[in-house]
DNA sequence: CTTCTTGTTACTGA
DNA sequence: ATCAGTAACAAGAA
């Protein structure tokens, strides 16, 4: 599922690639995709331009040329793809986008942006969670404004960090996830950040002492700088821009492997649910 | 057939 | 106010 690494992958691959290009037409195979008016949608989409791509928490945001409302806003939630085929032949060839046929466009393509050179924007969701969605600048910054710390941003400091964890009192896990809280952790890195730090997902964030609350705040540096290194991780159907996997799931140390070892000290990974999410962790490296 | 998967929001109740 | 729990959304894998 997209997060913080997977949606900045998906980022930087649009942003090489779509920019300054005439957007003649949009195909919406699945209105409820597009919220709010779909002609509004459409008349703010067609003949404009995407200037820049941004980032907050999750969420992709789209620059306009044309304002207002000056921004796209495009969230994946579980299962959307962003694909843009930039060789021919990867397709041509059969290249499996993960979990999906490697036709463009394919059952699960909602939304399609046509670009001036013939080039064209997939957006492919197969559960139909996600959404794209215009915004004005006001609402924009009210919903950036919204969201908590942003890892792998100079505002990330230990400072920042200690401040807002010392407010609550609550499991580890679903702190993590809070979006309120840090911006940008799933179900794959908060099990991850936990191993890492040393700290068992439903241990209560008041009883952590300071040297705990430090090393949750390096492991999630490490591993969101890390995951960013290696495009993200494809553990069911993420694919980037081009439609390939991400790099990252070799490298996960708890997550998906219950009733395997311990790569640290060889105890079995236990699995439950803390945070109404599946739950990894080693019973003996965390505490 | 059932259960599990998860990002986010809405809702209820403690 | 704070937070836990659950349902909802939807489709597929096991």
């Amino acid at each position: 599922m997209p997060e913080l690494p997977e949606v900045e992958t998906i980022r930087r691959g649009l942003e090489n690639n779509v920019l300054f290009k005439r957007i003649e037409n949009v195909t919406v195979g699945l209105p409820k995709i597009v919220r709010g008016d779909l002609s509004q949608f459409q008349a703010a989409i067609i003949g404009n331009q995407f200037t820049n791509i941004s980032r907050r928490a999750k969420l992709l945001i789209f620059h306009l040329k044309k304002s207002e409302p000056q921004y796209l806003l495009i969230h994946l939630k579980m299962t959307g793809q962003l694909i843009y085929p930039t060789d021919q032949t990867l397709i041509a060839g059969g290249h499996p986008y993960p979990d999906f046929k490697s036709e463009l466009p394919n059952k699960y393509t909602h939304l399609m942006f046509h670009f001036q050179d013939q080039s064209t924007l997939f957006f492919n969701d197969l559960r139909q969670f996600g959404y794209t969605q215009l915004a004005t600048t006001d609402q924009l910054s009210q919903l950036v404004n919204s969201y908590g710390l942003e890892p792998g941003t100079p505002s990330f400091t230990w400072q920042a960090f200690k401040e807002k964890i010392d407010l609550r009192k609550r499991p580890v896990k679903s702190w993590l996830l809070d979006q309120q809280e840090i911006a940008g952790l799933g179900n794959i890195y908060a099990d991850e950040v936990c191993l890492q730090a040393g700290i068992l997902p439903n241990r209560n964030t008041g009883t952590l002492n300071d040297s705990q609350k430090h090393a949750l705040y390096q492991a999630i540096k490490n591993i969101i700088s890390q995951a960013i290194k290696h495009r993200g991780t494809t553990f069911r159907n993420y694919a980037d821009h081009e439609g390939k996997k991400g790099g990252y799931a070799k490298f996960l140390q708890v997550y998906g492997r219950a009733e395997e070892k311990c790569l640290q000290c060889g105890s079995i990974i236990q699995k439950t649910k803390v945070a109404g999410r599946g739950t990894h962790y080693c019973p003996v490296c965390q505490q």
